[in-house]
Order: C-alpha cells, then sequence, then structure tokens
DNA sequence: GGCTTGGCTGAGCAGGTGCTGAGTGCATAG
DNA sequence: CTATGCACTCAGCACCTGCTCAGCCAAGCC
C-alpha cells in the first residue's frame, strides 16, 4: 500500500481527499500544518506528498524546500490558487513535481498522482543494500562483502523481497503470495527450505546469519 | 480473531450476520437496538461496527456520533435502505466509513470489511509506546529503556493488546479474546502464567511494574 | 483472627514449529 | 539420450512454546 501525506491546513480539503484517496487504495495521512506535515514526513516515510502553498506559519514552498533538503527524490504535488500563476512557478523552481489548481479535480489529482509514482518507481535503484550485502536487480548479481554469490531465481526473488523489506517480519504466507504468488497451493514448508538455502549460500564464507527466525511470525532480514 | 459487532433491531438481519459471518471467521456480537448496542461497543471492543440507520429508540446516527466520540478511528458500515441516499450522504458526513444498502449482498458486505480492516490495520502505527517501553509491530522488537527484551509471538501478542489500550482494565476473558482467540476454551488461568511471564521479563532490569492486577477486575497498563 | 476468594508460581508434559537430508519429477543443455 | 540443475515434497528429528495443574500466597470480609 502506497502511502500519501496531505499537508494542509484546511480540514474540509484533509478530510476530502483523505476519504477520496483511501477509496483509491492509498494510506493516507494529514497534517494541518507545515511544521507537522515535517515532522509526519519524518516519521512515516511517505510515497507521496500533497503541499498546500498557501498556509499560516511555515508555507508550502518553505516545507518544500525542507522536504527536499531530506529525500531529495520525494514525489511532492503543489496545491495552489487558480489565479496565482507565480506561485506554480515558484514551486517548479523550489523543486514540486507537479501541481494542480484549487478547486481540485479529483480525476486530475489522481491522475497526477498515478503517474508520478510510476515515474518515482521507474527510478529506484537498482542496486539494493544491506549490511555488507549487495544485490543488483538488473545485473541480477549478489555479492556478500567481496564475494560473488549465485543464486537461483528464485532464491533471487526471495532474497529481493528480504531486502526491499528490511527489518520487516514477515510470516512464511506473506513470503509465499510474494514470491511463490498467490496461486501456489503447496505447503509453506518450501519457504524453510528456500530459507536454508539462501542462509547456507550468503554464510558460505563464515558470516554472520542475516535472515533471522522469528519463530510463530516469521522472518527478518536483520544484523542479529 | 477479529470482532464484529451488529447493530440492528430486526432479529433476522442480525441473525443472517451473525451466522454468515462466524462462517467468514469473526466473532460476531449481535445488538438489537442503539443503546445495548453502545453498551456492547464499550464492553467488548469491537474491532468493527455493523450499523443500521433506521432504528426505533436512539437511531442509527446518533449512534454513530457517540461511538465517534469514544473512538474515531473504530470502522463502522452502516447499513441503508436502497431508495435513501440522502442517509448514506448523512452517514459518510457523521463518520461512516462506508455502508451498504438493503437487501444485503453478503459477498459485497464481506468484501467491505475486508478492505476496511485492511486499511484500518495499516493506518495502525507500527511502534508503540507506553512509559519506557517501545514496541515494533512491525519489527516484531520490544524494548524497556535501553534493554532489548525478547518475547515468544503469544507474549508479544498480549504486551502489544496491553499497549494498544493503555490505561484500560481488561478482564482475563477479554484477554482470552483478543489474544488466544474465541476459540480457546481452556482455563483463564493462562492469562495469569502469561502475565507472569511477561513482568518477569519487563521487569528484568530492576525496572518498576506496568502491568498491575486489578483484583476481581483484571489487568491494566498503567505506571503505578 | 479466621475464612473465602482470587491471583501467583514452579514444575512438567505434549504437541507444534522449524530444520534438515534425501529423494522425485521436470525442463533444459550437451 | 544422458546429464545436470532447479523446484518442490516428504519424513524424521530436536527443541521450544503453550498449556495444565496443584499448591501456595495475599486481599478483603465477617
Amino acid at each position: 500500500m502506497q502511502r500519501i501525506l496531505v499537508i494542509d491546513d484546511d480540514p474540509s480539503v484533509g478530510n476530502f481527499l483523505k476519504r477520496g484517496l483511501s477509496y483509491e487504495g492509498y494510506a493516507v495521512e494529514v497534517a494541518e500544518s507545515g511544521e507537522v506535515g515535517l515532522s509526519k514526513a519524518r516519521e512515516k516515510y511517505p510515497d507521496l506528498v500533497i503541499l498546500d502553498v498557501m498556509m499560516p506559519g511555515i508555507d508550502g514552498l518553505e516545507v518544500l524546500k525542507r522536504l527536499r533538503t531530506a529525500d531529495e527524490k520525494l514525489p511532492v504535488i503543489m496545491l495552489t490558487a487558480k489565479d496565482a500563476p507565480e506561485d506554480q512557478i515558484k514551486g517548479l523552481d523550489t523543486g514540486a513535481d507537479d501541481y494542480v489548481t484549487k478547486p481540485i479535480s479529483f480525476e486530475v489529482l489522481v491522475a497526477r498522482i498515478r503517474s508520478l509514482l510510476r515515474r518515482h518507481q521507474a527510478e529506484a535503484p537498482s542496486v539494493l543494500r544491506f549490511a555488507d550485502l549487495e544485490m543488483n536487480t538488473e545485473a541480477f548479481t549478489v555479492r556478500r562483502g567481496a564475494r560473488d554469490i549465485t543464486l537461483t531465481s528464485l532464491e533471487f526473488r526471495l532474497l529481493q523481497t528480504f531486502m526491499e523489506n528490511p527489518d520487516r517480519v514477515m510470516n512464511k504466507h506473506l513470503l509465499l503470495d510474494k514470491v511463490w504468488g498467490t496461486d501456489f497451493f503447496g505447503d509453506a514448508n518450501v519457504v524453510e527450505v528456500y530459507v536454508k538455502q539462501l542462509r547456507q549460500k550468503l554464510e558460505a564464507g563464515g558470516e554472520s546469519r542475516l535472515i533471522q527466525t522469528i519463530r510463530g511470525a516469521g522472518y527478518v532480514l536483520r544484523e542479529k
């Protein structure tokens, strides 16, 4: 589920977007001021931010600047008044990815959101790292420290799932869904078998264990 | 096990939903009036409420309002007549999360329930805090102050239940329902045993007691 | 102070969970 | 046609977790 943070001092806009975007399947967080918005952005790691230009206190452009210093790739959509094109220019200058004019057309907004998220994902780095592990999803290579590791395609997908969700405990059924697909009806024991193989290969040089078992809960990618 | 409270004055609807939703794996409680519904909501802490708009006595919208004052995040689905769209609008305005029109399509209802519960869970913060206790439900980790604490999955679920309901006295049967599930038929003594283990682990560094016993009533997470 | 009730505790048992090595069937390459 | 490697299954084992039980302790009441 993709997370969207809405920063707008007008509660009616906030509620409207929250309801509508939730319905579209996004997890929506609303902040009613620039300050709250910045702190929520730090805590919640949104995938996209919708930001009102006109706000009391820290205004939209200032919020944008600070968001950018923290994460220069985070997609940001600005909300501007229709009759203030200078805001749009300033916004785009400061690093907004797109803007939508008020009154908001919901269809337009959702379309922009989709396109920005798509673009952002396409830019997602093809190299994943965790501890001394490095995986290149384009070249299909894995290294631990200086040692090259050869994985089968299934082992690779499993490890990729772990590296995309570091420190997050995933149970066997979730892993089955993510790696084997929802149409797999065999025993969850396959997961154990493949985790074992992965560990064997990842620890072949005597390195520490990176995939931990949480009994009764699942597995995590974590340094002890 | 997720708990659903159905508030509807028509017993045939209540029975129908109880049977169907139980079959789907939910624990269902039925209340035949707004008053009873409100008191059951207070006692049973349902995860979701299905609420009929048209009821004698306190009507659905009023029940909704009062539910909202107690817990503004509780997912509520309104049941409305097909030819009363104004009810739907009022309902959504008052804070219902969704509505289903009568006659009820069971498939539609179950789908809405699933999606609401999923959304609600996704919104739940993954880091819970109480005093110097910190629990990360995604990473499955618990710390007290600077000390890491290892819990079994059952101990974890029990502590999570406490941390999601701080300062709220919960009796053993409620805890059994929430942590062990309604299909547990053993002795409530297990709760005592696990509370004891939890305390042991939480206080292993000589810290103060956080889970208090309220004789004759249950347990609370509270600082002295 | 004695009695009753509710809660605490330590020990022990059984089933569940995860790990592992071996083995089967299938596809692809040589 | 054979050899190899991959995905998956299976059964046995070891260990841990969850649960029960019986006896003990503490609080509240008369």
